[in-house]
Order: C-alpha cells, then sequence, then structure tokens
DNA sequence: AAACTATGTTGCTATATCGTCATGTAGTGA
DNA sequence: TCACTACATGACGATATAGCAACATAGTTT
C-alpha cells in the first residue's frame, strides 16, 4: 500500500504548493477519519454538543465496542477531544474545520443530486 | 459493514442538519476519495491543469493499472472529469470544491503540526 | 468489598481495497 | 492490416478495517 519512491525534487511553480509524501500521508489519514458513515453520524451527533459514549452509540446505530474503536480514529485524527466526568467519556469536536468540511462536502453533494433530493432527506 | 438500522423519525432541530443514511453514505464516499495518498498526489498534480494519464503516472509514483483504477474512483466520486483526445485521456479537476477541502484540511494541519514543519516540506 | 454501570480492549470473521501482473481495447501511423 | 502507443480491465495476493462477542477495566453505589 506504501511505497518509497525515490523522490525527485521537482521545482515549485509559484502558486503551487506541492506536498511531500509524509504531508499527503497525513492528510489522507485524516479524510480517511471522515469516510465511515458510522464516523459521520457520531461528528454529527457531537455538533449539537457534548455527548457521552452511550449518546454516541445510539446515534451510531451500531455496537458500543464499535463505537468506542471508531472513536479512538476521530481522536487520533484530532477531531474530538474526550474528558472523564464520573463513569462517563464526554465528547466533543474538537476541530470546528470540520464544519466546514462537511458544509463544503455536503453543498457539494446536494448541488448535483438535487434531482435525487427524495433519497437526500433532511438536507 | 453497511448495516439497516429501522430508523426511528427523528424531529429535527431547528439549527441543526440531520443528515439520513443514505446521505452520510454519500458523503463517506466522497471523503474515502480524499484517503488515499496516492489519490492526493494525482489531484495535486490536477491543480496545475490538465493531465493526461501518463503524466499522472509520473507524478503519483505507482503503476498505470493503479492510476486507472485510482481515477476511475475519482471519477466516480465526481471530482475530476476526462476526456479522450486522440490516444492520450486528458484528467481535470471538476470540482472547485476540492480545493477549499484541501487547503482547509492542509491549514488544519499545518496548525497542528507547526513544530513537526521539518517532515512537511513544501507548505 | 460486592454489585453495578460505562467504556476500553482483544480475538475473530467477513469484506474492502491497494498494488501488481497479465491481458484487453481503442486510436494512430506505416 | 500490422505494429505501436495510451489506457482500461480482470485476476490475484496482501493488508486494512468494520462489526460482533467476550472479556477487562475504571468509577460508582450500597
Amino acid at each position: 500500500m506504501k511505497q518509497v519512491i525515490p523522490k525527485k525534487d521537482q521545482a515549485k511553480p509559484a502558486n503551487t504548493k506541492q506536498l511531500s509524501d509524509a504531508a499527503l500521508e497525513l492528510i489522507a489519514h485524516r479524510f480517511r477519519a471522515l469516510s465511515e458513515p458510522v464516523r459521520l453520524k457520531m461528528l454529527s451527533a457531537l455538533m449539537q454538543g457534548e455527548k457521552n459514549v452511550t449518546q454516541l452509540v445510539e446515534a451510531a446505530g451500531t455496537g458500543q465496542a464499535n463505537v468506542s474503536k471508531h472513536l479512538s480514529v476521530l481522536k487520533q485524527a484530532g477531531m474530538i477531544a474526550t474528558r472523564r466526568d464520573g463513569l462517563a467519556t464526554l465528547c466533543t469536536i474538537s476541530d470546528p474545520a470540520i464544519f466546514q468540511l462537511c458544509e463544503i462536502m455536503c453543498a457539494k453533494l446536494k448541488a448535483e443530486h438535487d434531482e435525487r433530493a427524495k433519497h437526500l432527506a433532511g438536507f
């Protein structure tokens, strides 16, 4: 999946950002965190405010173990933060950029699929 | 991976967008298209303008067959468009939203990893 | 301390997907 | 038509990951 290619230094055009392989990998990793419906559903729930894991399990519609793993993915991607409060683990969105990203993607989808609006209830 | 959960219709809070499962799946699919370093590298190359597949193969640093498959992923995600010109297949970014998405993600990373700037040459 | 609740973790299976090799196909030129 | 180029597609192995079940752990309450 990941291979190291001898990378020839390429001249950097004025207005073009050339990203290193390491940077691309980091970026890909972030996008990947947003590439699962369950995680998006959890983030969507968190957009309403802080929630504990049990609430997220309800929102996600999957098992608790699964949610726990998804949480660690989102956490590692720097998208959510957690704090302990007694028995509960409270989760919040730690980076407002998430909102922008989702808004852009949603707008994109809405524009493209306006004719299929029936399948996109809630927009 | 995908399970159909009996979905209770939930009241829709005023300022909160509740996305249907179908919508979330579409959004996740779009983000997933951006979750591979090779695809990001291809998009990065396309940001400089239209390129044919051979040029993208060079830019991506992987095999032609692989690039071809990644291209179809990006195409299906509505991120690039292709047109045939003789033997060549010319590719362009079809949605400027890509730029916004990558800029946001890059800014996010830059902010978080400023201290590791050495690994992020090119920013 | 014992029982209970809320989460995290591990082992497992099923599925998805990357990368590669080989082959197929479309368009070009001799 | 034959060879060549540019690209797409199918088969394959290797790896990653979602989901589930069982268990482990932390904090609370009695």
